[in-house]
DNA sequence: CGCCGAGTTGAACTGAATCAAGAAACGTGG
DNA sequence: CCACGTTTCTTGATTCAGTTCAACTCGGCG
């Protein structure tokens, strides 16, 4: 619980007033290796903070799953849209190994919105910081090739290429694994 | 001006007090058909409403341009990521028809951030709309086929189709304006 | 009237998908 | 701790959507 603090320390001086507001709605909570934190078609509730564990979004496919994101320890995690817009989410969010996440419901999170300053500058700082991983991500989509895409996860996002299985990275970079096994073998 | 406060209205209520705090900070500026709105490599330091204009982003490129989002009268417009950052946009910003804009600079906004509570949560909303926007667009880049993502622009943003040059389109789709015309011929 | 950019059409080429099969790695129970 | 079965990864052959290069048409504007 001390990682939530300190990672919002970072972001805003935080009293210990708004921190005792914020940190009493925490709730703990454990998932198994390949549980599903959220189904797709169920709304989202939860905003939740890793404290261990790597967690996959992903549009269930007839023939492929569509790997499209990844969170990780000492990251909040959630299907964020459905739970802006409180409709159905579109993809399941999957402990990819066991994991340990603190988690504050849609309603407590409006509840410290509206008590505490610190509250919107810290949702609005969440906010941001997905906006700009999405637009990073937006820009590789269209202009680089997917080896480029490729080679890009080992220089910005090692760990990723370390612990998680190449047929959901090669669905994360938009193609199929084969392709995937084709790029490897060229550029080693 | 009065848009803009009807704008703000729709988000969360804003007193008298509040939106005099904010509308005393905007700088109305008009822009030329063609014009540059931000040029790559600079910095963006306006968060921009559009009273009247459409707006395009795009990445020069040797051959082409890459062309991934446009904006609209009555909604905010700018190097979003840049303006966050402060490092120097990746693309231009540029006016597709005579725009007029309503400009609100970054030392300013953070004031306004730090003087009214409305301002935040204006903030946060504005981030998770991007956010939202950005998110349709990645599924629909990795989801969709070219063909599939040009009938959506029929449906869920017919004025792009009415408004704008077929070979930008082409270049949001992702596809070279070629690929384009055989998608329309193909489909018609 | 003539020019120029936008759009269309054609032909050859290419990166990735698909289908299929084999090799390697993984984990689960005995 | 090994054996077996399952999943993951690789490799090959074929197909396909979209690119590239090039030529031609159309419409608007100087």
């Amino acid at each position: 619980m001390e990682q939530i603090r300190h990672y919002f320390e970072q972001i805003t001086k935080l009293s210990d007033q708004d921190w005792a507001t914020f940190s009493s709605k925490l709730i703990k909570e454990t998932f198994p290796k390949r549980s599903l934190l959220l189904e797709a078609g169920k709304v989202e509730h939860y905003l939740s903070f890793i404290q261990e564990g790597i967690i996959r979004f992903y549009i269930p496919g007839e023939q492929h799953d569509l790997t499209f994101s990844f969170a990780f320890a000492n990251e909040f995690v959630a299907a964020y849209d459905s739970f802006l817009t409180h409709e159905p989410a579109t993809y399941h969010v999957e402990a990819l190994t066991d994991t340990v996440l603190w988690r504050l419901t849609h309603d407590d999170l409006q509840t410290i919105y509206d008590q505490t300053a610190v509250g919107n500058r810290i949702g609005r700082h969440a906010s941001e910081t997905l906006f700009l991983k999405k637009t990073k991500r937006e820009f590789s989509l269209l202009h680089d090739t997917a080896e480029e895409r490729y080679l890009k996860l080992f220089t910005e996002q090692p760990h990723l290429i370390r612990n998680i299985p190449l047929k959901y990275l090669a669905s994360y970079i938009g193609i199929t694994p084969q392709a995937l096994s084709r790029i490897r073998k060229r550029i080693s």
